[in-house]
DNA sequence: GGCTACAGG
């Protein structure tokens, strides 16, 4: 066995660089490495580096990945390479799922998770390497990381000479070193210019060659099943990746390919569309990864899932369409769009894992290019606040003047500013209120739901408005299957209030929670998450998305009560409950205008109720909402019914300040 | 009359 891993590990591309690699480390405090997936980087480099002595005097190598499913594979197959226990020298640490202890010097982990050690050790002093990994995709919490890390390397030196200046030998403190890994090398440039000029190294990964193709012009979906048959008939044998937007196209894409089936020779028709995405239920998703019937030709139907998160066996021609659904936000009219875009994928390389493979872009290499610098950095098109809080949490209070790798534009900075500021984080002059700016700071939830918690301490509702918060924290905690979709609304009926959303979820978890405690005592843990699955499925209730508000809610009631907060409830007294929802969310409030349309207070827009919204067939005068977004119509999600009084109540509760 | 790409704390 390990044996098999020993050859393993020396077939892959980096290993021929191993010496090379540790004197450039050695060498340069800043190192940005190129290699496309598959090159054995992640889970190879660390090794090195532990090997080369970089974890003397108990410090640890921390890899930074922008999912925890990433870092969880690569420490569990480190372990085994290592042949050590997970959690002893290797290990990983995600948000509701830590298994490193003191023995642990690889240490696997979440940008996001990094930020947050940040705030309680902010030279994040047990480290003595960083390694971010798949910095290329630019998510704003490994944009907010790479900038941190860049100051605290700076920190960390001064912080070194400091102490043999003083001969002060009691602290611990030696210099960072920063490796930044990248999947394009288009990336590697502006990342090297961002670290002044850092040296750039690039390991060859594809262990096969891809073909690459393109059209013309930017093709269709019709264009698309020519293709998908073209492959079919004329290739030679291997599945077939086709990426596209969403569930709706995946099914008219699906039917597309059977219609056509249905039209050719029997002995041409071994052509098995499968289809693959977050929403669908894990039973079905595991045909996926199954291999074909023999003499069968899989035909995967995916969203941009399969770029990173799964690995799917047997793949050799990749058919990229051109087109993403991504979400954006305006901050001038408070509201977030949902829309098909043109982009450019990195996912060539999956055709080539296995054998050689082909690459099928439906448009033209010209519009490549084009695709790939205009695809903007997440933090360009995000609503600011939650980033603003949390760098102010950090102790970075000069926003504007913050050296962002790519600086978002002034008016979203300015209107988040704005936000913070009304909703009480910040004080006048934009700096941290105490106490509350602090303890929101602390929290890992958008801020407008850390407000809520904190008005709710006041207004003894404490209890149900963690339950609120974790639950819309979640994706969506009712389920809909399409075929089922009635049947699915006349179940949540059962758990809807008149009042709104809000309430309905409170009950949704509170009913689920009350047989949890049932079960729990007759039942090992196995069976009851058997039988909580089984709850959720005759409930409608999307059993993932429960589970994860049950952990959200233990984890943030666990940091509320640290902060000392006194968890009680309201009880029956839910219009104790909907004042507090109105004084959290008064910032989005719309109201009913004449043609039965509603209009968003803030922004003027006018707005719709959204169908999975249990008011959508009502129509009550006035509501709080939590979600304001773009896509076939401008929809409001999460509605409460208030009485439009308490928004003059809460906006003057909220200017307090001004008066005392 | 009609709806949810994918991540993270």
């Amino acid at each position: 066995m390990m044996q098999k891993i020993a050859e393993h590990r020396k077939s892959l591309p980096i290993a021929s660089v191993e010496k090379r690699l540790i004197e450039e480390v050695k060498k340069n405090d800043i190192l940005i490495i190129v290699g496309e997936t598959g090159s054995g980087k992640t889970t190879q480099l660390p090794q090195f580096l532990f090997n080369a002595g970089f974890c003397r005097e108990g410090k640890m190598i921390g890899i930074s990945q922008p999912r925890c499913i990433a870092a969880v594979t690569a420490a569990k197959k480190v372990a085994e390479e290592c042949d050590v226990q997970l959690g002893q020298r290797v290990g990983y640490s995600i948000r509701f799922d830590n298994t490193t202890s003191s023995s642990t010097r690889l240490k696997y982990t979440t940008d996001d998770l990094l930020l947050r050690e940040a705030l309680v050790d902010p030279l994040l002093s047990s480290y003595s390497v960083i390694i971010v990994d798949e910095a290329h995709e630019r998510t704003v919490p490994t944009d907010i990381l790479l900038a941190l890390l860049k100051r605290l390397q700076l920190d960390r030196s001064k912080a070194v000479n400091e102490r043999s200046e003083t001969g002060n030998k009691g602290r611990k403190v030696s210099p960072l070193k920063l490796i930044i890994m990248s999947a394009a090398s288009l990336d590697a440039r502006v990342f090297s210019e961002y670290y002044g000029g850092a040296k750039a190294l690039h390991v060859i990964g594809r262990r096969f060659p891809v073909e690459i193709l393109y059209t013309v012009h930017h093709e269709t979906d019709a264009a698309l099943v020519i293709t998908i048959f073209q492959i079919h008939l004329e290739e030679e044998p291997g599945d077939i990746l086709v990426f596209l937007t969403g569930e709706d196209e995946i099914e008219s894409v699906e039917r597309l390919v059977q219609e056509r089936l249905e039209h050719l020779p029997e002995e041409e028709r071994k052509l098995l569309p499968l289809a693959i995405f977050s929403a669908r239920p894990s039973e079905q998703q595991m045909r996926v990864f199954a291999p074909a019937p023999i003499g069968f030709r899989k035909v995967v139907l995916v969203t941009n899932i399969a770029e990173t998160s799964i690995a799917i066996p047997g793949i050799r021609y990749v058919v990229d369409p051109g087109w993403v659904k991504a979400r954006s936000y305006d901050p001038s009219k408070g509201m977030e769009t949902f829309d098909v875009l043109p982009f450019g994928f990195y996912f060539s390389g999956l055709a080539g894992r296995e054998g050689p493979g082909k690459c099928f872009r439906l448009y033209s290499h010209r519009e490549f290019e084009k695709l790939e610098d205009s695809t903007k950095p997440e933090i360009k098109r995000c609503n600011l606040s939650n980033v603003i809080l949390k760098l102010k949490g950090l102790g970075y209070d000069d926003i504007f003047g913050f050296d962002f790798i790519d600086k978002p534009s002034r008016s979203a900075i300015v209107k988040a500013l704005a936000e913070l500021h009304l909703l009480g984080a910040l004080t006048d002059d934009y700096k941290l209120e105490e106490p509350a700016g602090h303890q929101m700071a602390r929290l890992p939830l958008d801020p407008l739901y850390s407000r809520a918690l904190v008005l709710a301490n006041q207004f003894n509702c404490l209890e149900e408005m963690l339950i609120t918060v974790a639950v819309l924290s979640v994706e969506s905690i009712f389920f809909y299957p399409r075929e089922k979709r009635e049947e699915a609304r006349t179940s949540r009926n059962h758990f809807a209030s008149v009042e709104g959303d809000h309430l309905t979820y409170l009950s949704v978890y509170r009913e689920s929670n009350e047989f949890f405690e049932q079960i729990k005592a007759e039942n090992s843990e196995a069976e009851v998450d058997k039988i909580m699955r089984e709850w959720c499925k005759v409930n409608f209730v999307n059993s993932s998305s429960l589970k994860h508000a049950r952990h959200t809610y233990r984890q943030i009631r666990g940091i509320v009560e640290r902060m000392g907060f006194n968890v009680s409830s309201c009880g029956n007294d839910m219009l104790e409950y909907r004042r507090c929802l109105a004084a959290s969310f008064f910032l989005k409030a719309a109201q009913r205008q004449m043609d039965g349309t509603y209009r968003a207070l803030e922004s003027g827009e006018t707005v719709h109720i959204h169908p999975t919204s249990v008011l959508f067939r009502s129509n009550p005068e006035c509501v709080i909402f939590n979600e304001l977004m773009q896509t076939s119509k401008k929809y409001i999600k999460n509605l409460t019914r208030i009485d439009p009084l308490w928004l003059a109540v809460s906006s003057s509760l909220q200017n307090r300040n001004h008066f005392s």
